[in-house]
DNA sequence: GATGCGCTTTAAATGC
DNA sequence: GCATTTAAAGCGCATC
């Protein structure tokens, strides 16, 4: 190694590399809390008396709901397009 | 190997084993056929002046209408048992 | 719109369209009932004892050991058309 | 049904079931939020230049090597209780 | 209370 | 490069 602080190891920018990494495990952290988040409200449920099955049910059920909305919206703009609309 | 004919190979039942593997190769060869028949429809039909992307779409579409009615009925048939009455 | 039967609708050919969408949703339906096979399958193996995992290994070997072969069949013709055998 | 604002609808806490599920799908939106975001890092990673592939393996490298370690520190502290230590 | 099993979700691979 | 498709992982549930 010479004495200048050169990122470049190999071809690689070491730092930039680092720095990725870095962002992608803090993101990766904060989504794993959110989905233990998520499974202790489920928990929280089932000792209120709810069957999770069916909450379970529900949100999915949604969930189809919104992107079919969301599906039907991008057709309607891949329509207005192809008549010259858009 | 001895002279007879005993499936038993290592302690695995090889010919039922090779059963196996024939019947999944055959379907995937199937599957693998259908998935070109579609691409042809799609081809026949871009060469009919469609538009494939807006095909697509009102293909992914109406799949998502139909797992809603799915879903929708599994829910229906949740809430039935959860009240008795399934 | 006009009283007759004209298919053009908005400038689509309203029943090719519908054609295809249909024969495009048969052949997927068809697909979706072959993936449930091959599903099916691997439920039977594994209840036979068998580790599926490990097949799933086998038949992805063999799927590029076949690749391989059709692609040395493949070079075999070239090699035979450049020399003029084919 | 009566005139009150009972939330009980056919035996179900209404509201509070109402509740859970709101929860349940504000937190799956910040979910798939941060999936989007971590999707972005690897868009902007590659377009710095850096093999996405590569990326992926040495983060999920460092999720073994950290759950390696959150093994072995807790294995430590039943060493610890068992000794009457912690 | 532990184990296995299916299902849902997530990561990887492939093809257009 | 993106989107689809497929393999793998994690989780909850049921059973013993």
């Amino acid at each position: 190694m010479d004495g200048d602080n050169n990122p470049q190891i190999g071809g690689i920018a070491a730092d930039a590399l680092k720095q990725t990494i870095d962002r992608i495990e803090r993101l990766e952290e904060e989504k794993k809390a959110l989905a233990a988040d998520i499974k202790d409200v489920y928990s929280q449920a089932k000792s209120q008396g709810f069957d999770t099955k069916i909450i379970r049910k529900i949100v999915s059920l949604r969930k189809i709901e919104a992107s079919e909305r969301e599906e039907a919206e991008q057709l309607l703009e891949l329509y207005m397009a192809a008549i010259g609309m858009a």
